[in-house]
DNA sequence: GTTTATATTTAAGCGCGCTTAACTATTAAG
DNA sequence: CTTAATAGTTAAGCGCGCTTAAATATAAAC
């Protein structure tokens, strides 16, 4: 038996997760990055600066691996690496501009789909949706993180 | 500026998609399978069977590209690859019972956060989720297909 | 029945993403 | 101050994901 709230989110996530995924994926492939580098990119935004092996633990690879992507990242001027004046074997690595810009239309293009929703919605659905969704994100936001504290 | 509406969601997708996708790309990783691949499976499973080059024009990459990925996805015992007896030219792709297990699994993995969530909430906010989110996905649906009618 | 269009496959080739193993540089611990 | 631990890099090597170009097989069009 599964709850009627959990069987309300799978059907709203198998939909959402499709439309949402389709944008990104195809802008993606057109910046020539791969999932791997996305999801890296999207760490050292949210961390705003972070280390090489923190990089390896949030995408359960060897250092080898992550050093290696930093150095082809570097490369494309979307990150920039420098070394840490305190304890001179980290690496602190960080976005430069143009990384920023990428993240940023990498998540709008995620959310291309959603003026077309809104459009479908009157005033009262979307006062709903909006209240709903706040108090969701709320309690999303009080849940341990998917893998902390380096991850 | 942005409406209300779009800033809620974009909110919300934030907090969503970086749970929902981390234990997406950890269990597709145990699995040995690329993002390619579980697109591809995803479309089969959604499209129940199809052919080589209605995955080429969803990945949006070549039919040679498609033609060795579904090799390797059916000697993985994932996929079967048979001949259309009414146009030998094409071939018809379907999961295997492996092949639904998989992709269900795959699904499930994505939703792996969501009791924890449930558990954050009292009777009444649950109800009031279910309402909102039902309501949404309904509209979604209505929406044109992200990428029809072959992709 | 020959030509043309469609669906797929094969082969060669490039770069990425990953691994293991060996190495360098810096800091911490006894 | 020597030894051990930590952070990162480099090199060799494998398989995947993609491409272009050429080939094969079938079906449709004239």
């Amino acid at each position: 038996m599964i709850s009627p709230f959990l069987e309300t989110m799978r059907d709203w996530i198998e939909v959402f997760m499709r439309r949402s995924m389709h944008n990104f994926i195809t802008y993606a492939k057109e910046k020539n990055l791969s999932m791997s580098q996305i999801n890296a990119l999207f760490h050292i935004h949210r961390k705003n600066s972070c280390s090489v092996s923190e990089i390896s633990d949030h995408l359960g690879i060897t250092n080898a691996a992550s050093s290696q992507m930093v150095d082809r990242l570097v490369q494309q001027k979307i990150i920039i690496r420098t070394e840490d004046p305190n304890d001179r074997r980290n690496k602190i690595i960080q976005l430069t501009d143009h990384g920023h810009e990428v993240v940023i239309e990498t998540m709008h293009a995620r959310q291309r789909w959603l003026s077309d929703l809104e459009s479908l919605l009157n005033e009262k659905e979307k006062e709903q949706v909006i209240t709903t969704l706040k108090m969701l994100t709320e309690k999303a936001k009080q849940l341990h993180d998917p893998c902390e504290p380096n991850c």
